[in-house]
DNA sequence: ATAAAGGTTCCGGCAGCAGGAAGGTCAAGC
DNA sequence: GCTTGACCTTCCTGCTGCCGGAACCTTTAT
C-alpha cells in the first residue's frame, strides 16, 4: 500500500503519517522507487493511534500504549492507569471551559449589544487593577 | 515600575510581560539603565490581558477588545459578537472533551486493571481496521 | 508526448509562551 | 571598597502536533 491508501483507510492526512514515521511510531518498508510500502500491520498500527489521538491521548501516551498492546505479558492496569491519567486531565480542562463559559456567558447575555459604547464585558476585563 | 512589580501586580510572569511588549501588546518606557518602566497605564493594560486571557481569549481577540476599550465611539455590539464567537468555541471544546471522556470512562470503568492482559481499553484501541 | 495524480524531501510556521545562557545593574551589609 | 544576591537585559531554543508549500521524481492514462 502506498501512504495516499493507508491515508484514506486509517482516516489520517498523509502528512500526518509522514510525521508518525519521522517520530518513530510507525516504520514502513520502502519499494525500490523510494514510495513508503505499508504492510498491514502498519495500517494496524496507523489505524491504533488514529482512535487513540481522537481519544486526545498525546502522542508519548500513544507510544507508551501501542508498547503495551504488542507485549503479550503486559498488566491491564498499566493500561488503565494511563487512561485514568489522561481521564483526569480531561475532566480538569473541562471544568477549566466551564468556568470560562459561565463567566462569559453571563457576561454576554448582560450585554446589550448595540450601537452605543457602555459595554459590561470590557468593564470586566478592565475591573483588575 | 520595574517589570517584577508590573508582574506580581498584574500576576503575569515576567517573561509574558516581555513576550507582550515583543508583540506590540503594551509599550512601557525605558529608564536611562535600559530597564523597562511600566506606568499605570501599563499596568492596567497588563491586568486586562491576564483577564481576557483567563477568560480564554487568544492574543487576536484581546488586540481588539483592547482596542474597542480605548474607542469611546466603540458599539457593544462588536464587543459582544467577540464574546460570543469565543463562547461558541469553548462550547465546541467542552462538546468534544466530553465525548472524551464518556468513551474513556466507559473504557475505563470495564478495565478490570489488574495484573492479567487482557484489556477493553485496547480492545477498542486496536478495533479500527 | 504530455498531463494529471500520485509520491519524495526539506523548510518554515502556527500559539503562547518557558527555560536557560551570558551578561549588566542596584541596594545592602561587611 | 567589595561582595553578595536579587534584579534586570537580550538572544536562542524548544514545546505539541502537525499543516502548507516549494521543488522535484514516478506512475498511469490518454
Amino acid at each position: 500500500m502506498n501512504i495516499g491508501d493507508v491515508a484514506r483507510r486509517a482516516s489520517l492526512p498523509a502528512k500526518t503519517i509522514r510525521y508518525y514515521e519521522d517520530i518513530g511510531l510507525v516504520k514502513p518498508l520502502r519499494d525500490t522507487n523510494g514510495y513508503r510500502a505499508f504492510r498491514d500491520q502498519d495500517l494496524h498500527k496507523l489505524a491504533f493511534l488514529s482512535r487513540a489521538r481522537t481519544l486526545g491521548f498525546t502522542i508519548e501516551d500513544c507510544r507508551t500504549l501501542m508498547a503495551l498492546y504488542a507485549d503479550q505479558e503486559r498488566a491491564s492496569a498499566d493500561v488503565k492507569r494511563i487512561a485514568e491519567v489522561h481521564l483526569t486531565q480531561i475532566d480538569d480542562k473541562i471544568a477549566q471551559l466551564e468556568a470560562m463559559r459561565d463567566t462569559l456567558s453571563e457576561l454576554v447575555r448582560s450585554c446589550a449589544g448595540d450601537h452605543r459604547p457602555d459595554c459590561p464585558i470590557l468593564k470586566d476585563l478592565a475591573a483588575g487593577v
